[in-house]
RNA sequence: GGCCCGUUGGUCAAGUGGUUAAGACACCGCCCUUUCACGGCGGUAUCACGGGUUCGAAUCCCGUACGGGUCACCA
């Protein structure tokens, strides 16, 4: 049975590369039916963040990654906090010292300074000395001790990996507060927490090695490790919180869909065996392998997360899609009688974000406040002079159609072009361009007679006619 | 700087000794009962470099370069 956690500490906003580890972590687990675990790794009280752990809770649940077990939720393995579980950390600090893995610190900050990296010091200290300075209170931090020789270990995704132990130090596991230092309330809880495999970033793929020592040296069996390639912004740096890098809830609030973040950030570092690129939650969690997992950091590059954005749009139902751009539609186009639901339908396949969506839409209510070149183009065949002669022969056309349908109109239009045996073009471009005033809109010309009503579409013909005379 | 890891088009990437080196985004062009968009078709562009091994190397080995990560009583 797999076992993961997702593991962060509440120091801050959430940016992707968390959120991604987030999402393998739960990918591991979910594609084999294994269990995803939260756990808050709150022990450096300096650098806590107040809202933090709610942002953590949040865009979890944003983002649709259900935990099993973790704070809120409950689990036989808890407390999920890790200022809560603090006395187990000192038990097994205390029984590595016993074992001879670890010792007592007794080294001073200033001391410590004037080092380039720690000498070992106090690893010869006399059991007699070591004892005094616990009787009389003098500050102490737990050390590992690293042995001699070399660490193996074999990851998932980067495969085997040896280091000389002459290039770790003896690490703090226990801080002079009390409190376990992340490398090792992480092994510790890792282990009390029965986790199989350990999904993190490969920022952790260099101090691997003084876990494995860990693990070995507390006799805990040695779980599987899964290094995720980092993300990188545009700049070959990886994302970081201390660089400002955009953070879910940035994403968000520029106009990106959950789901559509979390398809692209899956996409960046792994790649499904089937090609596809669109797929909820759901359907990742069926294709998921960690074989499909990179090795190299990706770069984030908003231009496709914004092409995956608009994907979303499109094959989300008319519906669902109405709901999202109701309110922006009525708060936009307040000419009365304009079906927004129709509105809706014309500029849902053509939207990256719903804030969009008044642009294409103000020519509505705003009019005539345009210039007659726009009745140019060149692909069109169109020009001023044209375009006047196409529009004054239509108009008593079009004053004198009865049945206002979608249809009918196309078919009478289309049957006046043939009479005129001009290119559609001729008509359709000036046309469009009298109905919408804009030199895009949301749909051709048609369509705009049966948004803006009869009255409406004479009303702006007949103002283009004008416009076109002097 | 030491150590670890990486390097296929501008970006994401497939590829595990023999391929015309997939696909997607972006870009460009063409087509489409009208612009933009959508859709369809097509195009430009990639194996960092140098040595090996091999009949044959993007794939294996060794160097070099470049990039990243890490060297805390942070996580």
């Amino acid at each position: 049975m797999i076992r993961t956690r997702f593991a962060p500490s509440p120091t801050g906003y959430m940016h992707i590369g968390n959120l991604r580890s987030a999402l393998y972590t739960y990918l591991v687990a979910k594609s084999e039916g294994g269990t995803f675990i939260l756990r808050i790794e709150d022990t450096d009280k300096n650098r806590q963040v107040d809202d933090a752990t709610d942002i953590i809770y949040k865009t979890l649940e944003i983002a649709g990654l259900t935990y099993d077990e973790g704070p809120n939720v409950g689990g036989d393995f808890g407390p999920y906090i890790q200022s809560e579980r603090k006395s187990n950390y000192i038990k097994y600090a205390k029984q590595l010292v016993d074992d001879g893995f670890a010792y007592y610190c007794f080294c001073t900050k200033e001391r410590l300074e004037s080092l380039d990296s720690y000498d070992n010091h106090c690893r010869s200290l006399s059991s007699d000395l070591i004892e005094e300075n616990l009787k009389n209170n003098v500050p102490y931090v737990i050390r590992q001790l690293i042995p001699d020789g070399y660490t193996n270990f074999k990851d998932q995704v980067y495969g085997k990996i040896s280091v000389d132990n002459k290039e770790l130090d003896d690490q703090v596991l226990i801080k002079a507060d009390g409190f376990p230092t992340y490398n090792f309330a992480n092994v510790v809880d890792d282990h009390l927490m029965e986790i199989s495999h350990i999904v993190r970033g490969s920022e952790y793929l260099s101090s691997t090695p003084k876990y494995i020592l860990l693990y070995k040296a507390l006799n805990f069996p040695i779980p599987a490790f899964i290094h995720l390639p980092l993300i990188q912004g545009e700049d070959g740096q990886k994302l970081s919180k201390r660089r400002g890098d955009a953070s879910f809830q940035d994403l968000i609030d520029q106009g990106y869909l959950p789901d559509a973040i979390i398809n692209y950030i899956a996409l960046l570092g792994f790649s499904p065996s089937n090609n596809k690129e669109i797929f909820n939650l759901n359907e990742l969690t069926e294709i998921f392998n960690v074989k499909g997992l990179n090795k190299s950091p990706a770069t984030f590059d908003t231009k496709k997360l914004m092409w995956v954005n608009t994907e979303y749009f499109k094959k989300m139902s008319e519906d669902d899609f109405f709901l999202l751009s109701e309110k922006i539609l009525a708060d936009n186009i307040k000419r009365p009688n304009i079906d927004l639901k129709y509105v809706s339908s014309l500029v849902k396949s053509r939207v990256t974000f719903i804030k969009d969506i008044p642009s294409l839409v103000d020519f509505i209510d705003n009019t005539f406040h345009y210039e007659k070149d726009l009745f140019v183009h060149k692909k069109m065949k169109t020009n001023e002079e044209n375009s006047l002669t196409s529009l004054q022969n239509i108009l008593p056309i079009i004053e004198s159609i009865e049945d206002w349908s979608l249809d009918n109109i196309h078919d009478t239009v289309f049957s006046f072009i043939k009479t005129l045996e001009i290119k559609n073009g001729v008509m359709l471009w000036p046309l469009r361009t009298a109905l919408s005033t804009k030199p895009t809109s949301p749909c051709g010309a048609i369509d705009l007679f049966i948004l803006l009503g009869k009255n409406e579409s004479i009303k702006r013909i007949k103002h283009a006619i004008n416009l076109l005379s002097n």
